[in-house]
DNA sequence: TGCAGAATAGAACGATCGTTCTTTTTTGAA
DNA sequence: TTCAAAAAAGAACGATCGTTCTATTCTGCA
């Protein structure tokens, strides 16, 4: 990537970035990011705005802008962090239980818990979906391409509960994925914008009776 | 309808509006909202702009605009049009169906039918949600208002079912409406979103296995 | 302590937004 | 046919948008 020979004393090779140092750029930037997060799961990524986004962060729009060269580079960044942290507080917590239903259970209950919390803040994969249906383009790219990455690990745990006999293997596991998904989106619906109580309690007894449901009738 | 007793000529007594008679007025005020209508439903209720409009209709944006006199009463008045075409080819043509579960498929297979149909156009029940969850004011509330009628007969559907013990009469209704409501929004997310093809059919099948499991057992 | 380059600020741009005001055209009953 | 009212057009407003350009400030190695 760089610094081939050059007995340059610091700084040969940098994981990223073209050249040089710097400390700072980043630094700001991620709080850009930051404070973008919080703003676009409010409003939405098509609400975000460089003026609002300087106002908060206490820079000028300029300065905002210069570390993303694009509204869109910056909606990208916005679903890139999402992404991170829904993978560090959904995923990951979970592969530290058994593979199969246990690991399955583990990741709606982190989901679950991530969208209750979201019923004050929003969640991007859901307000991204419905704000760039019909708007192709890079961000739209990216948001799909992040949630395809989820839903691909949600249906390799159903697999895995398969494959184990923990959930019946004749069971077609994009269709349990789907109903999972399903009682998320009601969740984050009907709490969120009905302002619903019970709407938690309700997802939760779905996801019990789906796995009720596809229990392989032999085991108990 | 109308002529009670005067025998003035025509148009004596008007079922709305302040006086004089008018057809051009709400003719053309019709047609702005059909526009409207396919308009928000592709890019969202906020993408509804009152130059992009009067584009579409061919007139000037104060002509448009006076005939609704805000941007909000606008998207209040292509709310109330898109639930009067949800009811008419959702609701009505099934209370045709006997009532109790007959009743409630018709009711689940139309709002499907819709829906599947939607995923070219978008649905703003779905978009408008998720625009107005943390918005509060008018349009909100009309949005919410509409939601609510249509949850409630979604509701009563399902009650009437397990008042004919079609369905378990303990299971809570809400529970069960809940549970339908997650395949719609999960066919919606992923068939026009994510472009998932089958997503139909999974919902479809998420339906009659919703049924089968909330059939009493006594009964065969 | 310099000094190059990165980081940020500031001002301005064209475009579009919802809305208001004034003027013109159209409508429809007397 | 007349004429008042309704409907529509036209122009302009202040505001905000993303973006560009040019200064200015700051950072961090030599």
């Amino acid at each position: 990537m760089a610094s081939n020979s050059t007995p340059a004393p610091v700084a040969a090779s940098r994981p990223e970035g073209v050249g040089r140092v710097l400390h700072k750029g980043r630094q700001t930037k991620a709080a850009i990011v930051e404070a973008a997060l919080g703003l676009a799961a409010q409003i939405g990524l098509e609400g975000l705005s460089i003026g609002a986004l300087a106002e908060v962060t206490g820079m000028s729009k300029s300065g905002v802008f210069a570390h993303f060269g694009s509204r869109e580079e910056l909606q990208i960044s916005v679903i890139r962090e999402y992404h991170d942290r829904f993978e560090h507080e959904v995923f990951y917590p979970a592969l530290q239980e058994a593979r199969g239903l246990p690991r399955l259970k583990a990741l709606f209950d982190n989901w679950m818990q991530r969208t209750s919390a979201e019923i004050d803040s929003g969640c991007i994969y859901i307000s991204g979906a419905v704000e760039f249906d019909d708007r192709p383009g890079p961000v739209r790219d990216a948001l799909a391409s992040t949630v395809n990455t989820w839903q691909s690990a949600l249906r390799r745990a159903v697999e895995l509960a398969q494959s184990l006999r923990q959930l019946d293997p004749q069971a077609d596991p994009q269709q349990i994925a789907f109903e999972i998904h399903g009682l998320i989106l009601a969740l984050h619906y009907e709490a969120r914008f009905l302002r619903n109580p019970g709407a938690a309690e309700r997802a939760r007894k779905g996801f019990t009776q789906i796995c009720a449901r596809y229990t392989p009738h032999a085991a108990t």
